[in-house]
DNA sequence: CGAGTTTATCATATTCACATGATAAACGCA
DNA sequence: TGCGTTTATCATGTGAATATGATAAACTCG
């Protein structure tokens, strides 16, 4: 029960674009090195990103990527969409059919934990994990305990969803 | 981030066989036929679970199969062992050197999605589907959120794990 | 025993995620 | 404009998960 490997690369690659792309674009070679991942995949990897407006591409001297909004709008289910459904695992026991009408044996039990995963992919940002990566060395277990509850019933204010863009990469 | 196919098969097979297996093994065919799966591909699933001692398995006249435990002694994560290594699921970033000393920036929020759901697999037995299956239209949401919660941090009673065998998996 | 039934296993095919290498297209700048 | 840089794209390869079909092995019962 995971999401895809291109859907790591493209978490990890995100992030490391948000920790160094501040100025100017990274390169896909540095991405690759840091990230030590095949230097041609991850370009098709980032190209995807790019044509889902996570980030903004460009090509020749001062090309590069840089994330197309602010960290904290995006959430890890945008990153994570154009390679992975998230939302087509609503059931467990792989029914199309399962559903609000007729639901398998599994639906219950399992709505609950698929809840809370969809809602941790639509609610953490690169914003929260850039968070740890600069901030303290632990978070505190009772605070936690706390924040799975939130994700149970979100929070009034979640992650903003991107905007509809009609901008054109050229 | 799911379960393999093969996976979803075991898990659904075993339930039918809890269902259908009570008095005389249930055969192949019946099973591939009432789940629409392939004969051959779910025979060797069946003959995995038989050989993780899930199931028991007998050929010829009489033969078939059936549960090798009590239904409420076969917990999800039993059924789903041979064919997905649900442990190996703990950092998001799909970094091995991610844990305890070194964590990723992901590992604090995402520890608490993962270990609700390793909770679910490891807690949650064959007979609490059958429950479903038999019983109620439905659960009632207030008891859903408290069962989550438990998930948090596991009762005093959860399903009594496989016994630790040398078994290898394909 | 011997025939029929049913699982176990082997050999092979198909599909898709992941990866590689080469080439094309766009961009910045002298 | 022309050259070097960097992304975009194409063509192809590889391995694992999934699937198919044939054959072997084990079991029941007349």
């Amino acid at each position: 029960m995971w999401i895809s490997g291109t859907t790591q690369y493209a978490l990890r690659a995100v992030l490391f674009v948000a920790e160094h792309g501040i100025d100017e674009p990274v390169r896909v070679d540095a991405i690759a090195a840091a990230l030590s991942v095949p230097r041609n995949y991850l370009s098709k990897t980032l190209h995807a990103l790019a044509r889902a407006n996570v980030l903004r591409s460009g090509r020749g001297p001062r090309g590069g990527f840089q994330l197309a909004d602010p960290p904290d709008q995006i959430s890890l289910a945008r990153v994570a969409a154009p390679f992975d459904d998230l939302s087509a695992r609503s059931c467990l026991l792989g029914r199309t059919s399962c559903g609000w009408k007729s639901p398998c044996s599994a639906h219950p039990r399992w709505e609950q934990v698929s809840n809370a995963l969809q809602a941790f992919f639509r609610d953490t940002t690169i914003a929260d994990l850039l968070g740890e990566i600069a901030g303290r060395p632990s978070m505190s277990p009772t605070n936690d305990r706390a924040a799975l509850a939130a994700l149970i019933s979100p929070p009034s204010a979640p992650a903003r969803r991107p905007r509809a863009s009609t901008r054109r990469r050229t």
